[in-house]
DNA sequence: CCGGGAGTGTTGACGATGTCAACATACAGC
DNA sequence: GCTGTATGTTGACATCGTCAACACTCCCGG
């Protein structure tokens, strides 16, 4: 073994714990996330996973953070994916970030959730946030050389958009979107009105 | 007294739990509203809440519901302050809306956090939020019919601006957005390029 | 007028939970 | 092989939500 984290009694603690923690979350949400749950399920005792993290809240920030990473690697799939020249690309990708959230309603909840983390800063999961943020600053700058969309400020344009999809994803996760039929043609036209507002025309 | 609610021993606790959960949650976060701190606060004892709500859980329902009602309440004095011939009033309602959640973070927290409250139904919360956006429905029929913004299904159209409005509350209040500065700019940003992207035009 | 019942508040207790200190074990490098 | 450190365990404590049993207060019917 001899990895770089370690393995000596269980033979990587550290990176169980995080994959039953997402785990966990996926089957029973993050408040059924108990240290000594965890502990049991990965047959250890409860006070085992404060040898890797510092407390509760330390763990499921990591688990929040790597699934800022995980969301941004798919984004990034469909940035690579396409040519940048239509602004439909972009609206793949604020569908994209819905669909993530829709099929991880607990994990994306907790992503967000400050409230279940901390009153702390936590650094680790602000910078995965903002790794997230600036691709999407990137690809809007890509637009707007491109005459896709207004040359404002770009990350004004991405706060926007962020909230659009952001919003949209918690409004449903939390059951407030009744609609319960059709999201997908209700992300499609959330994507494509903020798309048409940020879009370059003569009008106006 | 002889009120409907009832004022025995200490008065009508059950308005006063609301007051001082309500209290608590703007000072500490929701999660430091504790059976045992708020009896303290109010000089009863720690079983005393139990005794007007069945649990925790639904004092924090009743708080985030109330919190709705408030929102909905202060929407509404716009809708009725001006004519509804423009959509700038429609404008003014977002801005009034994320501003309501930049004042009351905490709160507002509460109202969408489903986390923190049940993974039942809480049928009181789910119609006060219901009744905030049937409010918002009828203001955009109301600018469909003049003319104002496209004639598509309104809900669709309720749920594409409330996501926009919630996604940039939310944000804002998870620290995500660094433009601390100009928080108003952005919001007006915001419900501009929504309204846009809502607006009946000639090109495309 | 008064006695009982319902509404309201209190106390004691229990289980669950996060966390720490003290202790035990196993691996690595000398 | 020995020692130190990384890792894991156990016992304990404080806090919390909640319930059952009890106590008090008010109102209403006789």
């Amino acid at each position: 073994m001899t990895d770089e984290t370690g393995a000596y009694h269980h033979g990587d603690l550290r990176a169980a714990l995080l994959a039953e923690a997402a785990a966990m979350i996926a089957e029973g949400g993050a408040a059924s996330v108990t240290m000594r749950a965890i502990g049991q399920r990965l047959g250890v005792s409860r006070a085992a996973p404060y040898r890797h993290f510092a407390d509760k809240t330390a763990l499921l920030v990591a688990v929040a953070a790597a699934g800022f990473d995980r969301l941004k690697s798919r984004l990034q799939t469909i940035d690579t994916g396409a040519p940048r020249s239509s602004v439909e690309q972009l609206r793949r990708m604020g569908e994209e970030y819905v669909r993530f959230a829709v099929e991880n309603p607990a994990h994306y909840r907790l992503m967000y959730g400050k409230e279940a983390l901390t009153r702390q800063d936590r650094p680790e999961l602000s910078e995965a946030a903002i790794a997230l943020f600036e691709q999407l600053v990137s690809v809007i700058q890509a637009h707007q050389k491109s005459g896709g969309i207004k040359r404002q400020d770009p990350r004004a344009q991405a706060y926007v958009a962020w909230s659009a999809m952001h919003g949209l994803a918690s409004l449903w996760i939390e059951g407030h979107i009744l609609a319960t039929d059709d999201i997908d043609g209700l992300i499609r036209q959330t994507t494509r009105t903020v798309l048409d507002g940020m879009r370059v025309r003569r009008s106006r």
